[in-house]
DNA sequence: TGCTTGACTTACG
DNA sequence: CCGTAAGCCAAGC
């Protein structure tokens, strides 16, 4: 086998991404720490990814999702009833509520 | 072959 | 809350 953990950690960062229900984000951090890659690889390989992946449900430790897509984000966050901070000129996810590994560790 | 960049995080002041 | 620094791994030039 040639690059087999390459593939698998594409696959994992993919598979979780996936994973993540409707109504709650995952940080870039807890991904990266799940599929035992850094950060900034859930990032790129989320770029790199595809299209069939809810982007919009992996944010940043600020709970903001990708820039450049904000407004995007917000819409599936409203969509999916997300729970988040609402601010007019904002979007800004309420991790407290929102992310999955709260939920994890929370009894 | 090696430096720079990037959908990032965390720590310190 | 803001700026700076170090850590992280891969792709691009």
């Amino acid at each position: 086998m040639r690059s087999e953990a390459h593939e698998t950690v594409r696959e994992r960062v993919l598979e979780v991404v996936r994973s993540i229900p409707g109504g709650r984000v995952m940080t870039y951090g807890d991904i990266a720490r799940t599929t035992g890659t850094g950060a900034r690889m859930v990032g790129r390989i989320l770029h790199n990814g595809g299209h069939d992946i809810p982007w919009w449900r992996v944010v940043n430790a600020e709970g903001r999702p990708y820039k450049d897509a904000a407004l995007a984000a917000r819409a599936k966050f409203v969509e999916e009833a997300t729970p988040m901070l609402d601010h007019s000129n904002d979007v800004r996810v309420d991790l407290a509520q929102a992310s999955v590994r709260r939920l994890q560790t929370l009894p």
